[in-house]
RNA sequence: GGCGACGUGGCCGAGUGGCUAGGCAGAGGUCUGCAAAACCUCGUACAGCGGUUCGAUUCCGCUCGUCGCCUCCA
């Protein structure tokens, strides 16, 4: 399997460190409010090359940060009258809900910041040992010109630095481009006792912390939104790498950004949707869908018109699939139709997916991969159904491998998507008098007993075997 | 100013030195009382200009345009 690695630039081969097994560390959010969609994207993506590892037979295990303590936390709490803790403590539970929503599995481990202040500080104490960083005011700074290996993965040059410019007020550094490992508390802030008075984290260090933890050094791969490559995961590899004198992460993924009318979703542009809200108008797999439709590098631009076609497709997932179940659940003493193009398309959709996502995770090549089944099976039952028999066998295994690849992708289905096997009584009734009506034609009654169907939420579709029923549209709205 | 990405048919969006991506929308057809769904048919697109090549959308150069990072940001 090939990665795209930002530090090198290039797609690599991948190979773990450990035999078998996979150790990923994505950054989550620092939660100093609701997450919006384009913050869902690494969530989404990292959940999906999980799948795609794990259906690989690798044991993986990824860890997901939440960042709790920081100056963004501390300034809105300040704002809303309310303890930073307090405010950090509820988005986080927030943070924890809304990506639930999403129904992929939670990551392996959620580790917090304001959990792991003692490894924290044993980092900083590290680090001012070896003269990495050094004390001033109560508050520890990295000596960026120090570590040799600094902007290798950023491709920034520290002399060309636009900030280089810019010195800030009230911090004593050695040289503006310092960062802070660790920031002397002022009175009312959230701090932990340290080796320099009491203080906090400074961004950054927590996730170098965190990863080393729970991954140790050399871990897999380090991932997250393409914005973090600077100074975020630059900063970390400093941190890291100055202490332990070896890699810190083999393989570094970052996730395009969305897009909303060509500019970049970000709190401090204004133009977010937040991820609660999609929730409430749209079925969490729309934003799957409509995520694993690019590749995870590309930026993407958030619109109604795209996520009306991710509506449509996810449409199209739920069809076929009712379609087929339908077809599997009659017994059928007809002839069945010829497999053969069936089994082919199974086989070919198979090897097809496997070939996209080998090449950098293409989930938009796989999911056209996927279409093609779609298509075959829809083929097939077309076929069965107007012949009255089917091959159960290969059906079944065509659905279920649809079923599974789909699910890799992170989009699930049951049969609660289009009704399943016990339909209310009341909508038997209401498609007897429709059928009784058609008979006679008296298409007005008929229509109205439709009319009552499709209030319940269910939309009649006649077959060659009679009138069927389905549960009409996943999303909700728009 | 520095670093990087990108510009594909009506729209979204993969990809490749010569061979159908896929989806959505649209047109016609099959089926249906009408629908819905599905199926069949229909679109010779690769920003512009040069270059390399037997041949480039795909490689190289330039131009134009868009975006991201260099400051908090997924």
């Amino acid at each position: 399997m090939k990665l795209y690695n930002t530090l090198t630039r290039k797609k690599e081969e991948f190979f773990p460190r450990d035999e078998g097994k996979v150790g990923i560390y994505v950054c989550g959010p620092t939660v100093y409010g609701f997450i919006h969609v384009g913050n869902a994207r690494p969530y989404v993506f990292f959940a999906v090359l999980a799948r795609y590892l794990r259906s690989m037979g690798y044991d993986v295990k990824l860890v997901e940060n939440i960042t709790d303590v920081d100056d963004k936390i501390i300034e809105r709490a300040g704002k809303e009258g309310v303890a930073a803790g307090r405010l950090a403590t509820d988005y986080a539970r927030a943070y924890v809900d809304d990506t639930r929503a999403l129904g992929l599995e939670r990551p392996d481990v959620e580790p917090k910041a304001t959990e792991h202040i003692s490894e924290i500080i044993d980092l900083c104490r590290l680090l001012v040992g070896t003269g990495m960083a050094y004390e001033t005011g109560g508050s520890v700074y990295f000596r960026v010109e120090k570590f040799p290996g600094y902007g290798k993965l950023s491709g920034q040059k520290t002399g060309q630095m636009k900030h280089c410019e810019l010195a800030r007020e009230g911090e004593a550094k050695e040289s503006p481009l310092d960062f802070a490992v660790w920031k002397a508390a002022k009175p009312g802030e959230p701090s932990w006792e340290s080796p320099w008075g009491p203080g906090r984290p400074g961004w950054h260090i927590e996730c170098t912390a965190m990863s080393l933890k729970y991954l140790g050094e050399g871990f897999d791969i380090h991932g997250g939104g393409r914005d973090l490559v600077f100074p975020h995961h630059e900063n970390e590899i400093a941190q890291a790498e100055a202490v332990s004198g070896t890699e810190f992460a083999r393989g570094w993924m970052h996730v395009g950004m969305i897009t909303t009318k060509e500019e970049k979703m970000s709190k401090s542009v204004g133009n977010i949707f937040l991820l609660r809200e999609f929730l409430k108008r749209y079925d969490p797999r729309v934003l799957i869908l409509f995520f694993i439709g690019s590749h995870y590098r590309s930026p993407l631009e958030f619109s109604a018109a795209n996520l009306d076609e991710a509506a449509s497709q996810l449409e199209r997932f739920k069809n076929c699939f009712w379609k087929a179940d339908s077809v599997l659940i009659e017994a059928g003493t007809g002839a069945p139709p010829d497999g053969r193009p069936l089994e082919e398309a199974a086989a070919t959709t198979a090897e097809q997916f496997e070939a996209e996502m080998q090449d950098d995770i293409n989930t938009a090549g796989a999911l056209a991969a996927v279409f093609g089944l779609v298509k075959s099976i829809n083929e097939y039952t077309e076929q069965a159904s107007a012949a009255g028999g089917a091959d159960h066998g290969l059906l079944g295994r065509a659905r279920d491998l649809l079923e599974r690849l789909l699910g890799i992708l992170g989009v699930e289905f049951n049969e609660a998507d289009y009704g399943g096997k016990a339909l209310p009584k009341e909508l038997l009734e209401l498609v007897e008098q429709r059928e009784t009506a058609r008979r006679s034609k008296d298409y007005a009654v008929a229509d109205a007993a439709r009319d009552k169907i499709a209030a319940a939420g269910y939309e009649i579709r006649d077959t060659p075997q009679g009138p069927k029923l389905i549960k009409r549209t996943l999303d909700f709205g728009s």
